[in-house]
DNA sequence: CCGTAACATGTTATCGGTACCAAATAGATT
DNA sequence: AATCTATTTGGTACCGATAACATGTTACGG
C-alpha cells in the first residue's frame, strides 16, 4: 500500500504550508475562504484522512469521554448510553465504553485502562468503587461523574436517584394496598451493589411499617434476568402462596416471576402482587402490566451530557453538582 | 495541577534511560529483571500512567477496533458486542463503538469519524452501505468485517447468516402446520434493511409454496419494538381473524402482537400462529413461548473476534473469509 | 589476558499535527 | 509616497513513546 497522505502532502499539492492546511481543515476564519475551499478540495481529491490520534497527542486533548457500564446488555443502561451519546454528539466528543460486569474489581482494571487513553472526563455507573479506583481517579485533574446512584461520598459530580428511596415508595404503596407478607426476588451475592441497595431499601421500609420480615428469594448470581425470576418462584413451589407480594429487583425478573405465577395458576394481583423496577418496555407491554419504578434512564444520560458540556465550555462551577433525577412509582395491574 | 509524569521522569528517578523504562513497562525480557521490578515500583510510586495516545501515535497502531451497530439498545446487538468485546479482551484491543440508528447515511458519517482514529480493523453490522462508505473503506488497507448478513458483494470478511433463508425456514414450518393466510408485521420504511430482507424472505417463500399473498402490516418506522407490534394488531381490529399466522420481524414485536391477540381473546396458536425472530429472552419466557429463529448473536461477536485475532496474528489468509453461523428454527408454543 | 558471544542499556530520529510567534501582503489613511 | 492597520500565511519546536541502531558490560573458553 502507498504511504499515508498527510497534511504535508496536501500542503505541497496546494502550494501552502502545512500550518495553513491545518487551519483550513479546522475552519479557521483567518484563512482566506478561497484558500480554504481549495485546500478542502485537494484534501478530498488526495483521499486525505485527518489523523485524530496525532491531534490528540499534540494538543493533549483526546476527545474521549470514558464511560463504564455494569452491562451493555441492559435496556436501561443502553438507554443511558444513548442519551449520553446523543447529548455529546454536537461537542464532538467520542465515548469510550467499557463494561464492568457488575464488579468493582473489573471496574478498577477498566478505569486503569481507560485512563491511559487520556479521557477528558470519566463517567462511572454507580457510587461504589475500590479504594484503588478512587485513588487512580483523584490523582488526576479530571471531571468525574457518577450516575444511577446518589453516593454518600461522591468522587465528583452526580446524576442519579436513590434506589433505596424508590423501593421505599414501592413498599409503602404495597402496604397501603393491604399487602403484608413480602418476598424479595433478586441476586443475593454482593456484586450487584445497586441491587443490594434496592433490597436494603425494601427491608428498611418494611421494618419501618411494622411488616413481617421480608424473605429473600435467591435468584442466583448477578446479573439476573427473566429466567432467574421464573426459577426463583418455581423453586419455592407451593410455598409461594405464603406471600402476598413479590418485590423484584428489576422488570425482567418481575416478568419471569409473573409468568411463573401464571403457570402455577396464581391470580396476579388477586392472590399475589408482583412489582418490578426500571420501567422497561416489558413492564408496560406485559399482560397484566407490571407495577414498577420509572427510572429515567435516557434522561440520566442526557443530564450527564449537559453537565459535561458545561464543564467543557468552562462554565464556572461552584463545587461538584448533584442532580437528582428522581424515580416515580408506575402503577400497573400487578398490584 | 502539577505536570504529567512521563517516562522521562521515571527514568530520571531510577537512573536509567527512558528507553529502558519503555522496555521495562512492556515487559521486555531483555531488561534485567531486577531493573524491571525497580522501574515498575518507581513508576507506581510516582503515579505514572502510561500514555496510550503517544504509543498509538508513534507506532501507528491505535489499538482500536471500530464497530458500528444499528442500535446499542437491542439485546441481540448488545450480545454481539459483548461476544466481540470478551473475545478481543486478551489481544488488548479496545472497541470504539458507534451507532447508526439503522441509517446508512449515519453509518457513513460514523465511519468517516471512526477512521480518523486509525482503527486497526472495522466491523460493520449489515451488508448495505453507501457508495461513499465503500469508497472510504476500500481506500484503506484495513481489515473489514461485515456481520449479521451474508452480503452479495462483501467489502471484506463476513460473519453472518441469511435473513431471507431463515424466514423461508419459518414459512415452510408454518405451511407444513397448515397455515396459509400470513400477515407480516414489521417496519415498512426502507431504513431497516435487515428487516426488509426478512420481509422479502417471507414473501418469496410464500410465493414458492403457492400461499395467498402475504399482507404487510405496518408497525411504523424502524426500529420497531413491543408496543409497535401491539399497535399494528390493534389497528387491524377484527380483520385480524382473517389471518392464521402473523410473522413478526423480531421477538419483541411478536411479544407485543401476542399480548394484543390475547387482549382480543384470540387463541394462540389455536386461532392464529405468531412467530418472532432472534430468540430473545422474551421469546422463551413468554407464556406461551414464542416460535422464533435462533440467531447466535453472541456467537457472531465471538466469531468476529476469532477472525480478527487471526488477522492480527498475521495468520495467512487466502482471500476474505465468509463464516455462515446459520440460524435455526426454535419451536415455541405459538405455532 | 584476550577475543567473542550473550546480555543489558543508551542515542537519535521520528510518528502528524498544532501552539506560538514572526513575517509578508493588501488595503486604507494621511 | 509613506505609514499604518488588518488580513493572511509561514517557520520552528514540541507533545511522549519507541524503532532501529550503537554501545557498553559481563562471562567464559582457550
Amino acid at each position: 500500500m502507498t504511504a499515508r497522505v498527510t497534511m504535508r502532502d496536501v500542503a505541497r499539492a496546494v502550494g501552502v504550508s502545512p500550518m495553513t492546511v491545518s487551519r483550513a481543515l479546522r475552519d479557521d476564519e483567518t484563512v482566506n475562504e478561497k484558500t480554504r475551499r481549495k485546500i478542502r478540495q485537494v484534501a478530498n481529491d488526495l483521499g486525505y484522512v485527518y489523523d485524530t490520534t496525532a491531534q490528540a497527542f499534540r494538543t493533549q486533548k483526546s476527545g474521549f469521554v470514558a464511560v463504564t457500564l455494569p452491562s451493555i446488555n441492559n435496556a436501561n443502561f443502553a438507554e443511558t448510553f444513548r442519551g449520553l451519546s446523543d447529548g455529546l454528539g454536537p461537542s464532538g466528543m467520542q465515548l469510550l465504553l467499557g463494561s464492568t460486569n457488575y464488579s468493582v474489581e473489573k471496574e478498577q482494571e477498566l478505569v486503569r485502562q481507560l485512563l491511559t487513553r487520556n479521557p477528558e472526563a470519566i463517567v462511572l455507573t454507580g457510587g461504589h468503587h475500590t479504594d484503588e479506583t478512587r485513588a487512580l481517579l483523584s490523582a488526576r485533574n479530571l471531571p468525574i461523574v457518577e450516575m444511577w446512584d446518589l453516593p454518600a461520598d461522591p468522587l465528583g459530580h452526580v446524576v442519579g436517584f436513590s434506589n433505596a428511596e424508590a423501593m421505599a415508595t414501592l413498599v409503602t404503596h404495597l402496604a397501603e394496598s393491604g399487602r403484608r407478607r413480602l418476598g424479595y426476588v433478586g441476586a443475593t451475592d454482593l456484586t450487584d451493589l445497586r441491587g443490594a441497595e434496592r433490597r436494603d431499601g425494601v427491608i428498611a421500609r418494611a421494618v419501618e411499617l411494622g411488616l413481617p420480615e421480608v424473605e429473600i428469594l435467591d435468584a442466583g448470581p448477578a446479573p439476573v434476568s427473566m429466567r432467574h425470576g421464573a426459577q426463583a418462584v418455581s423453586a419455592l413451589g407451593s410455598r409461594v402462596r405464603e406471600f402476598d407480594a413479590l418485590v423484584c429487583v428489576s422488570d425482567p425478573v418481575a416478568f419471569g416471576v409473573l409468568s411463573e405465577c401464571r403457570r402455577m395458576s396464581l391470580d396476579v394481583p388477586g392472590d399475589i402482587a408482583v412489582t418490578g423496577f426500571g420501567n422497561f418496555e416489558v413492564a408496560s407491554v406485559s399482560d397484566p402490566r407490571i407495577t414498577t419504578i420509572g427510572v429515567t434512564a435516557r434522561q440520566i444520560g442526557e443530564q450527564v451530557a449537559l453537565l459535561l458540556e458545561d464543564l467543557f465550555a468552562g462554565t464556572p462551577q461552584d463545587g461538584p453538582r448533584v442532580v437528582n433525577v428522581g424515580a416515580r412509582l408506575v402503577r400497573g395491574e400487578t398490584s
